[in-house]
DNA sequence: ACTTCACCTG
DNA sequence: CAGGTGAAGT
């Protein structure tokens, strides 16, 4: 019976399920009710996935939904006799937590607490990816103190840490002022976040002018001293002025310098001016006047708390002070979460890994406090932290945000020096020619930092500039009412040129980028190639073609690309780059190409790729916006090699950062890399039906899963070969000795050096990290080296710390296989070193795959039936398909996987059959009846490609 | 005793 | 995604 199953398999079933779903030991111990049902249903806590329709009619409702809960909920023994772990202590769900952990000490102190209060509980750690959905909702959750209003959204974000905890105290404005040396980086921050709101929060709700939030408030709330008003309003107003002359003067750097020189000049005067004005009280009610009429010119200026908190910092004290303590901050929290820290596994409190965004979430948060009319500006100002990163590559450091913090500093030195510029408080013009000539001075500095990078897009540029000019002019004239249509203007001026700046540079890097992977793959490729050739002795090439076809009759595809490339591919384009790309990482897409849709898999239009020197398709829209609007990442589509949504700051300043020095090399490389669309592969292979009964053979894997493997250039060189070394050779299903399930540490059939491993491949493709990983293994080699995987030199355990890029890798490999044993996945992750708790962490997140896995079937194959749907064989899969998307949407998100293996979309139609079989043979009323199918489905695991196993692989995922 | 898995919950 | 729990295996 289960011969075909690999020695390790074979024993998970038959200890799983050989037992009869009846029998009664199956029944829940405790369960002491309702003996005749359970003797029918002995399991019926299992019912409670099964939707009330699909209930059996005489089954007691009580028992479907109840039972479990009863025997769990209401069972004493669950809250051990501790009298200080009271159940209410529960930890709320994190995203629940009033006040967002905006910083290490705050999550830290929290978990300790709960610790301590708790018996010893294992921290949970979440190595969440971070989808970007979730919205850290802490912040927007946070009560709106001031009952500031939907544009005053600024009392919502972090910085509630802080006025909850010190504004509260009635004493609002006093920290304000003079910030009490706060100890440790949580004071510091909050001081940093905080500064600006802190005033905000002790104003009475009264307020109606939601617009003008801070400002009113401030003005209406019981303030002791004018001063101290005066100052509250000047602060914030000082720095939108700030904020925005960031934001324009990106445009502005474009300027040419006599503009700059022009401006400065009058800048200067305005400066002296201010400065000289600043004692001088004008009258509230001008101001305010004045300020609301520009309310949505002055939001947006908001944005920046750095500058704020620089501004508002540097007029009590010397600048150097702050500023020491700013560096301070960033270095402490920069320290702080690492989140390598090699800790034994389980007894070290791990770490937030989400913390990093978290931060971030906050920093952006702050900065888009202002309104929501303000992304574009984020997205400006994104840009800016990104460009920032990227000039200051050498000390990139992982702390994104507060790096970002740090470089916005550093940038504006002058900022610092002169009292944060006075808000206009006198006169409307004076504000406007103010504004306006500090924006200038704040272009030419950008212009100078940046003019290095200004040899791209010399035609946008000089298209900005005259536009700029006309703004410039506009502005210099204009009243206050016009700031508000500058600010949008520019506004949405410098987001649409930045993006395309920014894809002009962005693309330039990932072709540099893939020349560079190009060529070491080609080396590797050469040495792999005698090996590949040597391991493929069954000559599969008849094979592969064999299982074809069975085209889903019912669903016609567009892009249906099903079977993307057979074996071999005849590829009008030999030397391109994709042929070679895809030799190695077939699924993987090129770091920063962002596929059409991984739908389309390898379309004819590999428009997809990138042009060199060309913008993105701006046009088409992105089908899949849900995910939060990446930072740095263009409106367009196109992402960065980034695996989620969640470009981090470090991510791109990384590429970034890469970017020059390959650019040396690279040239004289391979020529231009012009990606090159490959010609729709002819429809191959579709899964076979038989497959699993008539031969062992594997699924269908290459031809599917290669997307491009077309224009090999030796086709003798099999990819499936490539990709699934050993298969042949050892083929799971029939041969005992399979590799997968095998338990024995040897592990998969013999590895020959997969491509990717190759070690100039690594060097060539990511020294950082090859150099890294070389380091971090000496290091730990000494201590202590684990067996877990033999077989990849340059690959050594590192850390017993999974990270968010170990979960993608995960979840990536999960479209080969569903159920891993805990042997496959070491081998799998030869950079983790195993201990109990990172090998339950890494198990249970395929748990929490199938999980997900099952429900989307159950789901669908409802659906499918409900839909009128008669034979089981009547559902197709297709990659088109809706389920397949929604997998692809969790485990893919970010389309690491260029293209899903066509394997996974045959178990998915399995699966998906056999659960509307067993749903339409009413056995979902049964007892367990999903263990049937996740017998069936548990063998069509198939090997896991082996450059899963190059580090390189899962640097992809960063 | 230890491990693995499914299920449920937060 | 992680914690917790029960069931079942080894």
């Amino acid at each position: 019976m289960n011969h075909h199953l690999p020695p390790g398999q074979e024993r998970l079933f038959a200890a799983r399920h050989h037992q009869d779903p009846f029998v009664w030991s199956h029944a829940p111990r405790r369960h002491t009710v309702l003996k005749g049902v359970q003797r029918c249903f002995p399991r019926p806590f299992m019912d409670n996935l099964r939707p009330p329709q699909f209930r059996a009619p005489d089954e007691p409702s009580s028992l479907v939904g109840g039972l479990r809960i009863g025997t769990r909920d209401v069972a004493p023994p669950y809250w051990p006799p501790l009298p200080l772990a009271p159940p209410t202590l529960h930890p709320p769900p994190i995203g629940a937590l009033p006040t967002a952990m905006a910083h290490d000490e705050e999550s830290d102190c929290f978990m300790l607490g709960e610790k301590l209060s708790k018996k010893p509980k294992r921290i949970r750690t979440r190595v969440d990816a971070g989808e970007p959905r979730n919205s850290y909702s802490a912040f927007s959750s946070l009560p709106n103190l001031c009952g500031v209003s939907v544009n005053a959204v600024r009392p919502g974000s972090a910085p509630n840490l802080f006025s909850a905890s010190q504004s509260f105290c009635g004493l609002p404005f006093v920290n304000y002022f003079n910030p009490p040396p706060t100890a440790g980086s949580r004071g510091m921050l909050s001081e940093l976040f905080g500064a600006h709101t802190k005033p905000v929060a002790p104003c009475p709700p009264e307020d109606t002018v939601a617009t003008m939030g801070v400002l009113d408030k401030v003005t209406s709330s019981n303030v002791h001293s004018a001063d101290a008003v005066n100052s509250v309003i000047r602060g914030p107003e000082a720095d939108n002025v700030l904020l925005r002359e960031i934001l324009q003067g990106r445009k502005r750097e474009i300027l040419t310098m006599e503009e700059i020189e022009a401006a400065r000049s009058l800048h200067n005067n305005n400066n002296s001016y201010k400065g000289a004005a600043e004692p001088v009280e004008t009258s509230n009610e001008d101001t305010n006047a004045a300020r609301e009429e520009s309310v949505t010119a002055e939001d947006p200026r908001c944005e920046s708390e750095v500058e704020e908190t620089m501004s508002q910092n540097s007029p009590r004290t010397d600048s150097p002070e702050p500023r020491k303590r700013l560096e301070n901050i960033v270095s402490v929290i920069r320290s702080s979460p690492t989140p390598n820290t090699t800790v034994n596994g389980c007894k070290k409190r791990k770490l937030y890994l989400p913390q990093q965004h978290e931060a971030r979430n906050s920093y952006d948060s702050q900065t888009e406090e202002g309104e929501a009319a303000a992304e574009p500006d984020n997205k400006t100002r994104r840009l800016e932290e990104d460009e920032q990163v990227e000039s200051r590559a050498p000390e990139s450091g992982e702390e994104g945000g507060l790096q970002i913090d740090l470089s916005v500093r550093r940038r504006s030195p002058e900022t610092q020096r002169a009292p944060s510029p006075k808000p206009p408080t006198s006169t409307s013009s004076s504000d406007s020619n103010d504004a306006s000539s500090y924006l200038l001075d704040y272009a030419q500095r950008l212009l100078r930092t940046q003019e290095a990078r200004q040899r791209e897009n010399d035609l946008k540029n000089s298209d900005l500039t005259e536009k700029l000019q006309l703004l410039r002019n506009l502005n210099l004239n204009s009243q206050v009412t016009d700031l508000e249509g500058l600010a949008d203007v520019l506004k949405t001026e410098i987001t649409a040129s930045l993006a395309v700046i920014i894809d002009t540079i962005v693309n330039k890097y990932v072709q540099q980028r893939k020349l560079l992977t190009k060529q070491a793959e080609v080396a590797a490729e050469q040495l792999n190639r005698d090996i590949a050739s040597q391991l493929m002795e069954g000559s599969r090439s008849p094979r592969s073609h064999k299982m074809l076809d069975r085209t889903p009759p019912n669903m016609p595809r567009l892009n249906g690309m099903p079977a993307p490339n057979g074996p071999l591919n005849l590829s009008p384009y030999p030397g391109s780059e994709n042929s070679l790309n895809n030799l190695n990482l077939p699924h993987l897409r090129p770091p920063m190409y962002k596929p059409p849709h991984f739908f389309q898999g390898s379309l004819p239009p590999m428009g997809g790729m990138i042009p060199s020197g060309q913008t993105s398709p701006y046009g088409g829209m992105e089908p899949e916006q849900d995910e939060a609007l990446p930072l740095v990442v263009t409106p367009k589509k196109k992402r960065h090699k980034v695996t989620d949504s969640r470009l981090t700051p470090r991510t791109v300043g990384r590429l970034l950062e890469d970017f020059p020095r390959y650019g040396g090399p690279l040239p004289g490389m391979m020529g231009p890399a012009s990606p090159r669309s490959s010609p729709p592969p002819p429809p191959m292979s579709h899964h076979p039906h038989h497959r699993p009964s008539s031969f062992p053979q594997p699924p269908p894997l290459l031809p599917v899963s290669l997307p491009t493997s077309v224009a090999i250039p030796n086709p003798s060189l099999h990819e499936s070969n490539l990709l699934y070394p050993g298969y042949y050779s050892t083929h799971r299903p029939s041969s005992p000795l399979d590799g997968r399930r095998d338990e024995s540490p040897a592990g998969p059939p013999p590895p020959h050096h997969h491509p990717l491993l190759h070690p100039a491949l690594l060097a060539a493709s990511s020294p950082d990290t090859f150099s890294r990983f070389l380091h971090g293994a000496d290091h730990d080699r000494a201590s202590d080296c684990s067996p877990a995987d033999p077989h990849y030199d340059g690959v050594q355990p590192t850390s017993s710390t999974l990270t968010p890029m170990h979960l993608r890798k995960a979840k990536l490999m999960f479209f080969f296989v569903r159920y891993p044993s805990s042997s496959v996945l070491k081998t799998y992750f030869p950079d983790i070193k195993f201990n109990k708790n990172n090998t339950a962490q890494l198990v249970k997140w395929f748990s929490n795959f199938r999980e997900f896995y099952y429900i989307q079937m159950e789901k669908y194959a409802r659906q499918s039936l409900s839909e009128g749907i008669k034979n089981a064989d009547d559902i197709s899969v297709t990659f088109e398909s809706e389920i397949i998307r929604a997998l692809n949407l969790h485990y893919n998100r970010n389309n690491h996987l260029e293209q899903i293996p066509e394997h996974f979309r045959y178990v998915v139609e399995q699966t998906l059959r056999e659960f509307f079989k067993a749903i339409q043979e009413q056995k979902d009323q049964e007892q367990s009846w999903k263990k049937a199918i996740y017998k069936i489905i548990a063998r069509l695991d198939e090997q896991v490609p082996e450059y899963f196993k190059s580090p390189t692989f899962l640097e992809q995922l960063e």
